[in-house]
DNA sequence: GCAGAAAGTGGACACCATGTCCGGATGTCG
DNA sequence: CGACATCCGGACATGGTGTCCACTTTCTGC
């Protein structure tokens, strides 16, 4: 009951919606371009506010018109998505394949509070990108939610969790990124807290053994 | 240490932004148009995407032109809040003054439990207002945020919690109206469905035994 | 009642972002 | 080196924003 494997099938990112597919090859000048416009989106995101962030803005930081970006995206937080793709891959890497606790072997209660863990630093380091990309409910479209959503189920399930499924959106809730820029920027709490604060959230949550102790407590069966 | 009390100064909504003070009476046409704005607002809000309301459309809705909308509210989203106002003062009384569970009297982690079930009521009935109310940070600056904060927050001290001032985000992050959409209205899930979730969750976290593992069960307060 | 003052109203305006189109520039391949 | 496909970006129409100001409605004091 205690190791906590996560389903092979999990769906993971897929490319980049520009899709160097395989057909014909990328010519040089958009490349060049890409490049630009990735590092200026980048640059963009970083200073001030990432919610309203413009293609206007982007195309001029860039250098390049707007019709450029719109070949592409067709938004600003379809460009922020992408330059959080490899990030978030490295991330799902590491959960999928990586050492125990954040990787499979450690109890799920560990598991969770060691995702959370991982995911306060990325919000942390990419709060920007993350507040660009997700705006309202673009977060639950995205691949990447779908990724967190079905291992943070798999760790509900594998601890006997009652109702997995409603309880995942719930505890995936405080990881969004507006509740984090408030609980870091607006409180001035500092990431170890706000992880550490998930971590006794995660672990009282996921109590493995939960009939392994003396105590006869009656499962909180819900009303 | 069980009787969870809410403090006596917890911040209360204020008067609408219209703020009718005591200062010059409002005049009749004045207030003819309020009423006009605010029934328009309530069905431009109630039918399609709530997050995408323009200030245009209620005018429109209302039959008045946008400088009379902008003399009171910035944006749609303090028209929404306007809206909310007299359900969430109504629901802050019977937490503050109504009887156990939701108001005092019970343990912690029933009245947490209570608590969600009625901001699931809540959300149910007026989600397309909190969705055009809170959009992003806004959220955490309306006043109705602060309320549940303190009474959250509150109730984890009662309960022995550690470090009660960084989890009540994370415990208030399920409420927002983004996720109870996507639970409610994307994935399908009943209320009283969610409403049981959020419960069995409140009661884990909120173990008021929290330091004697041996033998402490959460007392059997019947609903 | 009535006139004057104050408050309220809404059409008009300038601004900004959006998303698309097309003439021209730029690579790539034969 | 020339032809062709791809890509670029200025320009345009659209629609929302927020403000201004001339006009109308209501209230107050005489």
């Amino acid at each position: 009951m205690a190791t906590a494997r996560t389903p092979a099938e999990l769906p993971v990112l897929g490319d980049t919606p520009a899709g160097r597919g395989p057909l014909p090859r990328e010519r040089a000048d958009a490349a060049r371009n890409r490049a630009r416009v990735l590092a200026a989106a980048e640059r963009v995101f970083a200073r001030g506010d990432a919610r309203q962030v413009t293609m206007d803005e982007i195309a001029r930081e860039a250098g390049v018109g707007r019709a450029t970006l719109y070949r592409r995206y067709p938004d600003p937080a379809s460009i922020a998505t992408a330059l959080l793709d490899e990030h978030e891959r490295r991330l799902q890497d590491r959960v999928l394949r990586g050492p125990a606790p954040l990787g499979p072997g450690a109890a799920p209660g560990e598991r969770l509070a060691a995702f959370y863990a991982a995911m306060v630093e990325l919000l942390e380091r990419h709060l920007h990108l993350v507040l660009g990309a997700e705006t309202g409910r673009a977060r639950f479209a995205a691949g990447a939610y779908g990724f967190w959503r079905a291992h943070v189920r798999a760790l509900l399930a594998d601890a006997g969790t009652a109702d997995p499924e409603v309880l995942v959106d719930s505890l995936l809730a405080p990881l969004a990124p507006e509740v984090y820029r408030h609980q870091r920027h607006d409180l001035g709490f500092p990431p170890e807290r706000i992880a550490a604060g998930l971590g006794g959230l995660a672990r009282r949550v996921l109590v493995s053994g939960v009939s392994g102790f003396s105590g006869e407590c009656p499962p909180p069966t819900s009303a």
